[in-house]
DNA sequence: CGATCGTTTGACGGTGCTCAATCACCGTGG
DNA sequence: CCACGGTGATTGAGCACCGTCAAACGATCG
């Protein structure tokens, strides 16, 4: 199995690629497929089964072994700029993906973590929009993009869970923006603490114990401060009680205290958009489910 | 036209629903089920036919009808917390996508215009992560849930249009992070404004006649800045020749300067993620093209 | 032990948020 | 027809916050 893929030649995302964007001479890339395999059945579960799929638990496709990549820390699995020809699932570890502006400026998107997508563009091809650099040693699932559609209608699982990760992938977007959407500065780190709290769960950890495997600088682009900014927040959490920051070492005290600070936001409801004045003074609601003054009653 | 569709009787945000849901008393929905189907076929150009759709351009599903819905200004088509069961494309006008916080401030994600998709929840069910106001009066077509996987075996095409459009709209995430990323006003305002523009072209407009349908308060919410400020950075983009700014209605004079403006970043190259020490001081490059310090050459 | 890089803290200045007033633009009703 | 209230857009004044510059400390690794 592995032995048909060990080594494809040059390493796919080595391949110097008629540049689109000025990509730089990666050095050395740290990349490279693993002489192993895993389990379809593995990834599935790692992806987050569709909840019909336990009807098929050991079907045929449970055994069909996929390659599985590594990445060193600090290592680009994907590069802006390159064709995209495979879609990766994070198998462990964690990557940032990363935008590099024209002027070199690098605006951290995400952080992705296990179960996570990245190369989604393969599925259309065309260049990637994205970079993604490993914050650890990790490795991944990799799904050939020509390979894909026989996969997929060979075992209708994969179908299911690719689709549900994708819509799943643009829900989280909207998590981002509420990170970089807050005002003070503190309010935004305490959503991203919030936000690495709630995946910890999800990973079956505590919810209070963080291990940051990113620098206060992506931390400080993906909310949109500068980095000592992150660190002065950081000290401002500590001193309220709320944290016990040693480096990279994070521990949460107070979660649900640190979940309220994260929650406030500065304006007022009727700052942002399509509050009607009318619901600014007579709607009670305490948890604006929402409503919108409709127009056009007559027509 | 409008004759047709005017007072369709009773709200449809309602009609699909049979009772699964105790709708919040929607007082008075603008929102209704067109008594008009468009093709397949329609819908399929306006999301971009893949490549290889070509092929197959008179196939028996361009012959298939969708239903067609329509939204008036101001009304919600999607609202935060209730069941999603419809994937929607814009078929005409525009829409925002908002997220309430449970303090009732309105964060915006995003503007969608024809093409785009709303709704995408509704794939894996569960319930809507944001809401979706229509800026203008539009149509969608509504594709339901449950049909969805019928009509994609029976039609290929549809199955990779989603695809791509799912993809896309990753992608186009991306594009609003930028916008907030950007730390000067007046150059979220510029991108923006770029980004309008970008959209237009696409349409078969204008690149520099922008007829804005959104409020100062939906720009600025999702730009992340006060609303004052918008209107300030709409001013000093115009002082500065860049513009003609007349309430909603925008020219831009100097497309260029204002891309070049756009493209602006406020820290030096440093200050963002994986930039090295070295590379302040030794890299003359002008575009300082990343590169990532690989680490694990061996393993 | 000395490099290099990441983190923290300080001081200062500027940008943008808050509060507030003004103007323009509706649709309604006197 | 023009007041009238309601809303959106623009502009101003004041001040807090945060970005910039700078230095010190700490960690890691050769």
């Amino acid at each position: 199995m592995h032995s048909v893929l060990d080594r494809p030649a040059s390493a796919p995302c080595a391949t110097p690629a008629p540049a689109v964007i000025p990509l730089p001479s990666p050095r050395r890339t740290a990349l490279a497929p693993l002489p192993l395999s895993g389990s379809l059945a593995d990834m599935l579960r790692l992806m987050g089964l569709p909840g019909d799929a336990g009807a098929s638990p050991a079907g045929p496709h449970s055994t069909v072994a996929l390659p599985v990549w590594r990445v060193h820390e600090g290592a680009a699995l994907l590069r802006q700029g390159e064709p995209a020809h495979t879609l990766f699932v994070v198998r462990s570890g964690s990557l940032k993906s990363v935008r590099t502006k024209e002027d070199g400026y690098e605006q951290v998107l995400s952080f992705v973590q296990p179960g996570g997508l990245l190369g989604v563009q393969a599925l259309h091809g065309g260049a990637q929009p994205v970079s993604a650099v490993a914050l650890e040693d990790s490795t991944l699932f990799g799904l050939s993009a020509a390979a894909l559609p026989a996969l997929q209608r060979q075992c209708p699982v994969l179908h299911e869970a690719l689709w549900r990760s994708l819509t799943l992938e643009l829900v989280r977007t909207a998590e981002t923006a509420d990170m970089m959407a807050a005002v003070a500065s503190d309010v935004r780190l305490a959503r991203f603490l919030v936000w690495l709290s709630r995946r910890m769960v999800e990973a079956g950890q505590s919810p209070r114990q963080l291990h940051l495997r990113m620098a206060r600088r992506d931390i400080a682009s993906l909310l949109g401060v500068a980095h000592e900014t992150v660190s002065r927040s950081f000290t401002l959490l500590a001193d309220k009680g709320l944290l016990r920051v040693d480096n990279r070492e994070v521990e949460i005290l107070d979660l649900p205290a640190l979940q309220q600070r994260a929650r406030s936001t500065r304006g007022w409801p009727g700052d942002a958009a399509a509050v009607s004045h009318a619901a600014r003074h007579a709607a009670p609601a305490p948890v604006p489910t929402s409503w919108w003054g409709s127009l056009q009653p007559a027509a």
